[in-house]
DNA sequence: CCAAAAGTGTTACAAGTACACCCATGA
DNA sequence: TCATGGGTGTACTTGTAACACTTTTGG
């Protein structure tokens, strides 16, 4: 470990996901150089050498949506050779979870500017780099976090409803669930605390609910079907 | 992107787990040179520009081990800043699980250097660097991976009797399982093959089995209990 | 009284758990 | 014939799946 070696960059990518409009979007830009001018990409830039790299995460995700807190999880480090062009750059890639008002804050806030938007994953454009497989990467992972961990309420506000949450799973699973069945297995987890019924609806008010847990905590969500 | 940036050094660690005897052990180097000198650390190195981090991994358990194959899966990258006094040094992290055969290689090549080691995970040093964190996170992802896809039998042999694969897994959640349900619950998954009697045991002849999947992939294996 | 969304229970089936004895072989 | 580890079945409990109607509110 005495020597010096030639290093190769480091870069932090992070894949920012929300639920609008009970779509999965995934927020990209427009590269304004080459290598891939005008291609989209997913947002990222080299670490500092005073920052760790979760703290390079959440400043690239500060600097490109303004937001300061979202449910951040490192994702997987690409490193082969050849994967950028201008030489041997590695990246860690983050995601991050966005809930419902601050993905509506951004949206306003970037409608007018042309190169950042958000991207159905249904519909996505061809990516710069390996960018492509980067994100593919984060649905696996996103659909299995879904699965048996409660970061999914990290995409909803701090009060919501049962109705809310399985609106948000159907979105990432793209399909629907037996209402009765999704309600009974959520409350039998017994991650929820009622915080009383919602107000001013022109229907049946719905019980609110908060989480208990910590975000992230593993517990086995999805009924199977 | 077009500016040059100063770079961090990035290095690849690599855990590498055997069962032997049914304990579950871990691969550790000491150090012969400061920091940390005397310390026993994860083998790892530098990476070359010219690899791939899969590569890089591949050539330091060759380096380390002298084994060729491997099951090898990226862990996560640490990179605080202040991991390493020397500098900035971030590392990509990668665990291998070797198989019996291949494990008692090792130890017979390496039992006479002293600087080369088994620990049983149970009982550990004092491991330079971020190290402990590191493998306390490996461990926990060894688990996950257990419960969940079959990377468990890359720690057999090819052919294998249910026996060799409870006592696997015994020795991995350090409890023991219902020989009944076990057997039953693997051979429900429809994952294995069988291969005939085993020759020449002093006692009933097992069934030998091989595994149809690919290893790693995610079936579900324990049961709850 | 209508529209809209919330809320709720039962039965059938599948999976998981607990548990103890006989079997095949080589020495 | 004995020692050793291999192999097996059943009853019970728990969890999952399918399925349709009533309730509450505001307009």
């Amino acid at each position: 470990m005495e020597k010096e070696y030639p290093k190769p960059s480091v870069t932090v990518d992070i894949i920012v996901f929300s639920v609008q409009n009970n779509d999965l979007k995934v927020l990209l830009i427009k590269r304004a150089i080459d290598p891939f001018k005008d291609n989209w990409a997913i947002p990222g830039g080299f670490i500092k050498l005073e920052e760790s790299l979760e703290n390079a995460a959440k400043r690239e995700l500060k600097e490109e949506t303004g937001i300061d807190y979202a449910y951040l999880e490192q994702l997987y480090t690409f490193g082969d050779v050849n994967r950028d062009p201008r030489g041997r750059v590695i990246t860690v890639a983050y995601y991050a979870l966005l809930d419902k008002e601050s993905a509506k804050q951004i949206i306003k806030a970037d409608t007018d500017v042309s190169d950042v938007a958000w991207f159905s994953v249904a519909k996505l454009p061809t990516l710069a780099f390996d960018h492509s497989k980067i994100l593919e990467y984060a649905l696996k992972r996103l659909k299995w976090k879904f699965e048996y961990t409660t970061v999914g309420f990290s995409m909803l506000p701090k009060k919501f409803t049962l109705t809310d949450i399985q609106e948000t799973y159907e979105t990432i699973f793209n399909k629907k669930f037996d209402k009765r069945n999704f309600r009974k297995k959520i409350l039998s987890l017994g991650i929820l605390k009622p915080e009383g019924k919602m107000k001013q609806v022109s229907n049946r008010p719905p019980e609110m609910y908060s989480l208990k847990k910590k975000i992230g905590e593993v517990v086995g969500i999805l009924p199977s079907q």
